[in-house]
DNA sequence: TAGATTGTTAATCGATTAACAATC
DNA sequence: TAGATTGTTAATCGATTAACAATC
């Protein structure tokens, strides 16, 4: 009965709070579906569907209340209480992502480094402590980490992945681009930048082939 | 008639070449799309079609000639001529994106950078010099760049990729979390880890609520 | 040949869009 | 009230999966 969100759905509402942030800076204290669609560029019955999906109701004449509506999106992204996290594999990727500032919009904070390195362990990135792989589960352990970040290369995501698994790790942001195999209750979210440059890439040459032929 | 290969199958398709580059490597001469479907998770129909797509066919009894359909799915997504790139916005994560070694698969050069921050301009990454944005269009003309990498922030997006689109360029790598409005035949491959955030944030509250209490 | 595996047609599933009644 | 906008049910669309005939 409570229809689980779809993930399609879910990616837009990152959109929408985007948006509605906008417009609270703007002093908008309402918006419609429709308003929502034409920036976001979608139908506005989607938009009407997936804020429903979410449970805040608008109001007829009126539309959706913008700060009410950020509030509503944030609790229920999970973006309004701190979740800690471990990144393994200090490479340039995970480097990137440990300074990339998106994280804290979402209350995402990487508390310490791990890898296989001599040289990196017992440096510093950004501020957090680069430690040796081998203490990564029991850091997890530890400290309750819920959250991992994989920035390993693709052989040793696996081994990592189980290995960090054991230690009551629940979510895995998997950039190695090797599917992982883990035990049901285990997220996995998989982040490839080669499929979509597979995607680019093949786009651009068809454009470039039509541009010089046919 | 030329059925278009949708974006689910096109994303499909690195997966399939990294399986086949390893099975190569182990002189392994056919593989089914039993054997792919299993080791990605896949159904088998789905990599039947998705080759089907590609215009690759197997062999009844036999498979799929390995060396074959890698060298296949090489040309069909464009990997095996090179294309030359610029990147507008030589922040972190544009640093770190001219420093993933993932691009030379696709053979993807980017081989400028642009920035207005006079601290950054004229100093280098990786070997490649970062110019001032002003002079990014004339650039892309005098080179005939077709893809541009859009690591600027949002509110940069939508002038920086007016801007280039009118200096020639085709495809724009958008990594800014704006979503861009740019005439037809131009190309627009939006890249945005708040999205991918927002899905694992949402699906983690949900598993320590489910943990906590109920 | 018999049987494994492809290629393709038909059925299912899920997500998007259209239609419209409910509501303020 | 009249009319704009929501919330929801029905129709469409596209992608995945199932079924199966073709083939080596």
């Amino acid at each position: 009965m409570a229809m689980q969100i779809s993930g399609a759905s879910l990616r837009r509402l990152p959109q929408y709070l985007s948006v509605l942030v906008r417009l609270a800076d703007e002093g908008q204290r309402n918006v419609t579906s429709a308003e929502l669609a034409r920036r976001l560029r979608l139908d506005e019955t989607l938009v009407r569907k997936d804020l429903a999906m979410t449970k805040f109701t608008g109001k007829p004449r009126v539309g959706f209340g913008v700060p009410e509506l950020l509030a509503h999106l944030q609790d229920f992204l999970g973006a309004r209480h701190t979740k800690e996290a471990i990144l393994v594999g200090a490479g340039r990727l995970g480097q990137a992502l440990v300074a990339y500032h998106g994280f804290e919009k979402y209350n995402l904070s990487i508390v310490a480094l791990f890898d296989t390195n001599p040289d990196k362990i017992g440096g510093q990135v950004e501020g957090r402590q680069i430690y040796p792989l081998w203490q990564a589960a029991a850091f997890a352990q530890r400290n309750s980490i819920r959250i991992a970040v994989l920035t390993v290369p693709s052989d040793a995501a696996q081994p990592v992945a189980d290995m960090l698994a054991d230690a009551g790790v629940l979510a895995f942001w998997n950039f190695s681009g090797h599917p992982l195999n883990l035990p049901d209750p285990v997220v996995v979210l998989n982040e490839d930048l080669a499929e979509s440059l597979a995607v680019l890439s093949h786009r651009v040459g068809n454009l470039t082939m039509v541009g010089a032929g046919e």
